[in-house]
DNA sequence: TAAATTAGCGTACAGTTGTAAGCTCAATTA
DNA sequence: TAATTGAGCTTACAACTGTACGCTAATTTA
């Protein structure tokens, strides 16, 4: 079972993003890891990492779109929990502390990106963010009476709350972790209820 | 009038101080810039850096350190326009506004380093924010009905909120930051009466 | 006044960075 | 089969990094 030239090309840029993914931390950001660690560990020479991508923030767009990917796949999996029952909220958030656990790498990546020194980088994050903000709002539309203008307010607060609540539990034991899911959950429901409060006064 | 030894230090010291901040904008954060290039700007050899500074980490987190300084004048000056008039929020938020817009550089440093890769400077931010919401927390207990608990959600939740939506406005200009405080009051307002109708229910 | 302290400097060095140039050799194409 | 392509390599270099070491000269202390 030989490979070809384009699977053999495939696989060391999987390697590549792999290596680049497996460098990340909570002490190293993407900013901070050098074309050449990345080459090392991808199990290459520093010149050959020209083969795949023209620059390393080529790269790094490159890790910003499959981080997006994953958050992609947690939205979906949230959906399957929700339709097989319990709260819409606590099973979200149930759902998003577990996809942070297991993908902190990749979460950290979207978050410091978000405010990172590039443009490029910030814009990619913050695409995928309105990605998640729009679905909420659809789905918010479908499951309330709000008009489209309330529930994508309410959707924006949602998410900026979540991902800001995630930033924090990325420091934090899974005991903490869990209050702070039941904290943050307390909270969504204060926009939810003041956004259905508020469609009603008007 | 010449200047003692101990003035001259503290002079420079400011010199390195003003020189990093300097530094600071949307394409260059504090972990992007070097210790001789903080030096270069700040008028002094390389080596004389260690004069003031054990190393460049120390330097950073006495930006924070005046960073936060500079987040509590925000803080007064908002309590002061609220006394002399206007609605709370409102009012928060246009000072808050004006805040990031004139200190766009401090701002993000925070905001950075909330997500950097040292612990020490999170921690120092997350000090600041913190104090941020103990603050809104004992208004909202004194202004409020709401048990010390809720308004710490409450006070949590609109924190999170306004940064996130300040670390949103940086990268607009003021027409759309305009818009997005708008925006943002009437969020904050959700979260207000959430909070309220919720503390009724139980 | 003599001695001690110290802010700031110049020199130096080893380590790292990105990337240019050109080679090898296996896969692909004609 | 012969010619072409291209992924990956080695070598090389200039630019930069942090910081060790020791000097200078002015201020401060005794």
């Amino acid at each position: 079972m030989t490979l070809n030239r384009q699977q053999q090309k495939l696989r060391t840029r999987r390697a590549i993003i792999d290596a680049a993914f497996g460098l990340l931390d909570d002490q190293h950001s993407f900013s901070s890891i050098s074309l050449r660690e990345v080459a090392r560990a991808a199990g290459i020479a520093p010149t050959s990492f020209y083969r795949h991508f023209k620059d390393i923030d080529e790269l790094g767009l490159t890790l910003v779109d499959e981080a997006g990917l994953t958050l992609r796949q947690l939205m979906r999996q949230a959906r399957v929990r929700i339709a097989s029952g319990g709260g819409v909220i606590s099973t979200s958030i149930d759902t998003f502390m577990e996809f942070i656990t297991a993908n902190s790498n990749v979460f950290r990546l979207l978050l410091r990106e978000h405010t990172g020194t590039s443009n490029a980088f910030r814009a990619a994050v913050l695409r995928e963010i309105q990605h998640f903000t729009v679905e909420l709002t659809d789905y918010t539309v479908s499951t309330t009476g709000l008009t489209k203008e309330l529930a994508n307010l309410q959707a924006e607060a949602m998410v900026k709350l979540v991902f800001s609540t995630g930033a924090e539990a990325l420091d934090l034991d899974s005991a903490q972790r869990a209050q702070l899911a039941e904290r943050l959950k307390i909270q969504l429901r204060f926009i939810s209820n003041g956004a259905s409060e508020y469609a009603k006064q008007t």
